[in-house]
DNA sequence: GTCTATAGTCCGATAGAC
DNA sequence: GTCTATCGGACTATAGAC
């Protein structure tokens, strides 16, 4: 059920998220679909809880084979972040929109943002752990709108910028 | 009439941002809108270019007051993004849902991004260029969907960081 | 030129058959 | 439990009075 919900998002783009289009797409009726979920609220909120919950997962697995050194949680989440979008990064983009007019489902990622950044600085410096946040999240940010301004070259150099800020200590960045 | 249109959609969130709406708060009917504008979309174009206009005079004005040395346009465009967010940046918050539902309104903001990164990394090197730009946006885009896990006392060392970022080449931060 | 009225469409949610 | 049918509301856009 939610994976014909992230169908329609991909397909069809958020605004066209439709329970029809959801229970057409899932070979269900409409009926059908509010019978799993009483609201379309909590249909976005389970399609919320299953990308962040993925994100979470994608970035354990990454750490898991790194060495296990301060900083592996900030290195795994940059990797995690600056690699090739997948399924899960274009539902995200198309579920921006529908997220943003939710302060329910807004405070969930807040929520979600807050505790990653939790993860990842606790066993580095603030400076280094922030800025590599911050530069990683803006390029993730941008390419989820489709509105970076770099090209493919350009785009690897940035990623190894972000690698190697992950890597430093952000005191050799601004002393 | 564009004035009530920023007005609704800082009350009410884009969600809201109906003509009905526009019209209530201009003291108009729905006809006299879609009089100056044929259709909706015309409207989010002329609000669209009004916010991106706005930006970029920001960032001139401030780039004024600024030394004529190089890096000048890259400080302006920090300053002008770490500063407390304004009406300005509400609207864009508020305005992200729509703009992310139309690959026309879509075009025009990642054609402003490409022009405003071309005049940033004019007279500095790239990395400095990019590196301060993606951090920059990360931090502001994050402030925009009120998703960022900083508090005051971080934020403000971040954007001390920033600030620092675009005041050095980048060969410092990655060797 | 600006308004009122309304057409036409689409959505979320509910009721009730089976 | 899952479906069909439908309600009630909101939206964009148009037509026509003035």
């Amino acid at each position: 059920m939610l994976d014909a919900a992230v169908a329609v998002a991909l397909e069809q783009g958020a605004g066209k998220l439709t329970l029809d289009a959801v229970a057409k797409r899932a070979g269900a009726s409409k009926g059908g679909v509010m019978y799993n979920f009483p609201t379309k609220q909590a249909l976005l909120e389970a399609l919320l809880e299953r990308l962040t919950s993925h994100n979470r997962l994608a970035s354990e697995s990454i750490a898991a084979a790194l060495p296990d050194e301060p900083g592996r949680a900030l290195k795994a989440y940059v990797m995690n972040s600056v690699r090739e979008p997948d399924e899960d990064d274009r539902v995200s983009g198309a579920l921006v929109a529908v997220i943003n007019g939710s302060p329910e489902l807004l405070q969930r990622v807040a929520g979600y943002f807050a505790r990653r950044f939790d993860i990842i600085s606790r066993d580095v410096p603030f400076d280094r752990a922030a800025l590599a946040h911050v530069a990683t999240e803006g390029l993730w940010l941008m390419e989820l709108f489709q509105v970076s301004p770099f090209n493919a070259v350009q785009r690897a150099r940035v990623v190894q910028l972000l690698t190697e800020l992950a890597s430093r200590d952000a005191a050799d960045v601004a002393p």
